[in-house]
DNA sequence: TGTCTGACAGATATTGAAATCTGTCAGCGA
DNA sequence: TCGCTGACAGATTTCAATATCTGTCAGACA
């Protein structure tokens, strides 16, 4: 019926990434959105309630899109203490490659963190969430000891913020970094599985 | 001999804490220094070779006045996991008491820190090795188990960042706090006690 | 002799006027 | 009717002129 393209939540988002990864968060104006897609800005207001909300949501997708592998590692099966270290160290190698691939989304992501956000919450939550699987899981299996399955989740979270956190991203290229998060997960995983 | 007060280093430090204090990191200028010690700035310049210089000498007797307590810690006796959490939560306060009542001068670190800046490493390196001193004395005491004892000083450093990094200081105020900072240390000192 | 001053060059920060942006909305056109 | 436009008010950002700061050094002063 229509021969001109719809105007979309989805396809803003889409040119709202590009304007994103072209200019930068700084420069990145709701007019040049709409310029993008050849419409004024007001239109883009019809979709999103405001700049922030429009940043919010295209976070929001780059962190879903981020966290799909590590959901279906928590979701496979396999013995848990096995499954732990690789989410882990899978969540790391994917921070480390945003760092370096897609540096304009990444330090939109750090100053959506450091704004502590709604959508960083929930996404943060959605990780202890998946930690939380693998640790039940290692307790079916016999081989984790965990009084609270909840908040062990969190400690791990918290314990391994160093090599996730954006906030500490720019230590995550020395080359003492590897032999460091060895050293991590092994004395994480002793506290968590059961005493032989 | 001299009955004008002689200009030393000492001094210096302590009138550029207090114009630190005063205006905070981003106001305090060579200029101030000097004119709190009613003299020209360039008598400030015989004594630190530059700006940074002195700055970093200001967060040095900083961190180390804050340091003190954590050392007496590492140095006394006991059962070493007693004596590791109360080290880890005494360091804890010490950041959260510095963050309420000497934001200006916390500010400061901050900025330190986030450039990592030579006197942060090495303030980090004597934590570590603050450490690694507690958890010797506990494999000494047969109650712990570590096979690289300094690379596991350094695992739980990391481990803890989240409540002793800058970086994470906001959140430090947060009402559930208190008791993900119980899950990660009992999580950790179970990762390090031997196996019953 | 050794410390301090004060003027200086170049770098950095401040300021306020002008430009641009955000968010709203009355009205246009399909 | 419904989505879009474009003009608008107020907030924010830019930019360039101006002021201040950093770091140096020749010379004063004790």
């Amino acid at each position: 019926m229509n021969e001109t393209v719809v105007l979309t939540p989805e396809r803003i988002l889409e040119a709202t990434e590009d304007v994103l990864r072209r200019y930068g968060l700084a420069k990145a104006t709701v007019v040049d959105v709409a310029r993008a897609l050849d419409v004024s800005h007001g239109s883009v207001y019809r979709h999103f309630p405001s700049k922030a909300s429009l940043r919010d949501a295209v976070a929001k997708r780059w962190l879903d899109r981020a966290n799909e592998p590590l959901c279906k590692l928590a979701a496979s099966d396999g013995p848990a203490p096995e499954r732990l270290e690789k989410w882990l160290r899978t969540m790391f190698e994917i921070k480390q490659k945003k760092v370096c691939d897609d540096p304009e989304m990444f330090a939109t992501y750090l100053a959506l963190a450091q704004e502590a956000r709604e959508v960083v919450e929930a996404y943060k939550n959605k990780q202890c969430d998946l930690v939380a699987k693998i640790l039940s899981d290692g307790i079916a299996q016999g081989v984790f000891e965990i009084d609270d399955v909840k908040a062990t989740a969190r400690a791990v979270f918290d314990a391994t913020v160093r090599y996730h956190h954006p906030a500490h991203a720019e230590e995550w290229a020395k080359p003492e970094c590897p032999s460091r998060i060895d050293a991590l997960i092994s004395l994480l995983l002793k506290g968590l599985r059961v005493c032989k």
